[in-house]
DNA sequence: ACAGACCGCGCC
DNA sequence: AAAGGGCGCGGTCTGT
């Protein structure tokens, strides 16, 4: 059963059943408590139809109604518009909304009537008759058609089933990001005071710096001769250096390693505590972690490759230095799963590489490259086949092209067609950004860079965005199937993070198990190719892996 | 004084 | 071993 959600204001809203055709079947119902209304009608699990989870769902659960299924018009209109080539076009979908909000919509967002290519919202009205309940419904529906094809380039058969899976997964990620944004994850903030303490020394006054990162400040400029250096700035540092009669180009850690001088060895374990302590140091948790939670806005495939992204308190860059701060709460468990190696293993089955495939039917895929092709050496078999998906050249490249041939011909199959303006899309459909006319204008040099940027980022996109559908995947499974009193508090690409009654941890690991096992499935298809979870049942984040 | 670009680095 | 993809954030730098 599918009911169309349209919210009105002060909590009011519409309920519209919808058949298996996608026609409306049934009264309207019109509610002064929609979520009131919806809790009621979840008891019957329907999929809840609305155009944008995001601004919908946090109210919802505020009142403490959770739903199972949704289907976000807004993810999904991106998802089909992208697959058809038209990234980024203005839609009805901000209009839906304002109308029904009262609103006028942004001139920006507003329909252009001269456009006459087919829009997925073919007959919104601009007269002052304009139901959004109507228009929401027409939406839906138009999206039920097949997409279609982008004109100049189609680079591979994505199936209506997949596009679905995608929309289906991305749906069930906005509900999910809803949710984790308000659950939070555990934080201790004593335990966190104690790793800033350790590393910094106490909290210094407001605008103050900690004594153990001025002690290094002073160091590094004593060593520098520079009195008053300021370590945070490139070009001062940078002159500095150049004084002391050594060349540096920026301030990059990897560059100063390869200076021979005393100033380097502080200013490195200066920039590496000056780092903990803006990013994550006593006024980041000010700002984010209240009652024992860390709460990031997160955003279900904000991303053009469908990963996730956040915003605030920057949670998919939790350093592994603070991480012992996250702590099951007493009572509970932590179960840590995250996907090793996916990337490769993703390339591995898309590519259907008979010998990429099967070093990645076991445990360690770049040990068993390395014994396949680089005389045991699995650093050499790392580097290379994560640069090769990256685009960058290493010395094991040729290897690499001789021994997968057909791994390494889809990288580059994906990097010529962006080189040229192409598109490309993910295993499920998910589409690249097209290029913009005049993407690659100006002088010959200035093209061909731009051409090998694009190139660049196709060629990652291939994988990246693969592998963010079956993460997407198998967090909408996992969802749905943890044990009671289990709660997702973490996703960040191929991780999960679920906090569970200790009694109930073992059943949540073995729920991310089968939503692993069930997602390949889904998304893969029948492969050779293992996608391993590592799950590590735990009271500290720092315990795993 | 402020805004936006750029840098550098954390995570994947 | 090379300095390649994606992101967010806090710092400096630059232009107004």
């Amino acid at each position: 059963m599918r009911i169309v959600v349209v919210p009105a204001e002060r909590g009011a809203g519409t309920l519209q059943a919808l058949d298996d055709a996608g026609q409306p079947t049934g009264p309207q119902e019109h509610t002064d408590d929609l979520s009131a209304a919806i809790r009621q009608h979840e008891a019957d699990r329907p999929r809840w139809i609305w155009a944008d989870t995001a601004r919908i769902y946090p109210g919802l659960l505020k009142q403490g109604v959770t739903v199972q299924r949704a289907y976000d018009i807004g993810l999904a209109e991106a998802a089909l518009l992208g697959y058809a080539g038209r990234w980024g076009e203005p839609t009805g979908l901000a209009a839906i909304w304002a109308r029904a909000h009262g609103e006028e919509p942004p001139a920006d967002e507003q329909p252009t009537p001269e456009d006459d290519q087919p829009r997925l919202f073919d007959d919104e009205p601009t007269n002052r008759d304009f139901d959004p309940l109507e228009a929401t419904i027409a939406a839906y529906q138009a999206q039920r058609e097949p997409p279609a094809q982008p004109k100049a380039y189609e680079p591979t058969q994505v199936t209506r089933r997949q596009l679905d899976l995608m929309i289906a997964a991305d749906s069930a990620g906005a509900l999910a990001a809803a949710e984790m944004s308000r659950t939070g994850l555990p934080w201790r903030a004593d335990v966190h005071d104690q790793i800033l303490t350790e590393a910094l020394g106490p909290r210094p006054p407001a605008h103050g710096r900690p004594t153990k990162l001025q002690a290094l400040a002073d160091e590094v400029a004593a060593k520098l001769q520079t009195p008053r250096l300021n370590p945070d700035s490139a070009a001062e540092v940078i002159r500095a250096f150049h004084r002391a009669g050594l060349p540096l180009e920026t301030t990059r850690a990897w560059e100063l390693k390869r200076l021979d001088h005393p100033a380097v060895e502080p200013l490195l374990a200066y920039k590496s505590l000056a780092r903990l302590f803006t990013a994550n140091g006593w006024a980041w948790r000010d700002a984010w972690v209240k009652d024992g939670r860390f709460r990031p806005e997160y955003v279900a495939a904000a991303v053009v490759s469908g990963r996730w992204a956040t915003r605030g308190g920057g949670a998919l860059q939790i350093p592994k230095a603070v991480r012992a701060a996250v702590i099951a709460e007493p009572g509970h468990r932590l179960v840590v799963a995250d996907a090793q190696q996916l990337e490769p293993r993703v390339l591995a089955a898309l590519s259907r590489d008979d010998g990429m495939a099967k070093a990645a039917a076991h445990g360690d895929l770049y040990a068993a490259l390395a014994e396949q092709s680089f005389r045991g050496d699995r650093a050499q078999a790392k580097v290379g086949l994560l640069s090769a998906m990256y685009g960058g050249a290493t010395p094991a490249l040729a290897t690499l092209r001789r021994s997968y041939p057909a791994a390494l011909a889809l990288l580059e199959k994906a990097a010529t067609t962006g080189e040229s303006g192409g598109i490309v899309r993910s295993v499920l459909g998910r589409t690249c950004p097209a290029a913009r006319p005049g993407w690659d204008a100006g002088p010959e040099r200035q093209a061909m860079q731009k051409a090998r940027d694009r190139g660049r980022f196709t060629r990652n996109f291939v994988i990246q965005a693969s592998a963010a559908d079956w993460a997407a995947v198998l967090l909408a499974l996992l969802r749905t199937s943890l044990p009671d009193g289990a709660e997702l508090v973490f996703f960040q690409h191929d991780e999960v993070v679920v906090h569970a009654p200790t009694e109930q941890a073992q059943a949540a690991a073995d729920a991310v198990d089968q939503a692993a096992v069930q997602a390949t499935r889904l998304v893969l298809g029948d492969t050779p190719v293992r996608l391993l979870l590592s799950t590590a049942i735990v009271e500290s984040y720092a315990e795993a892996k």
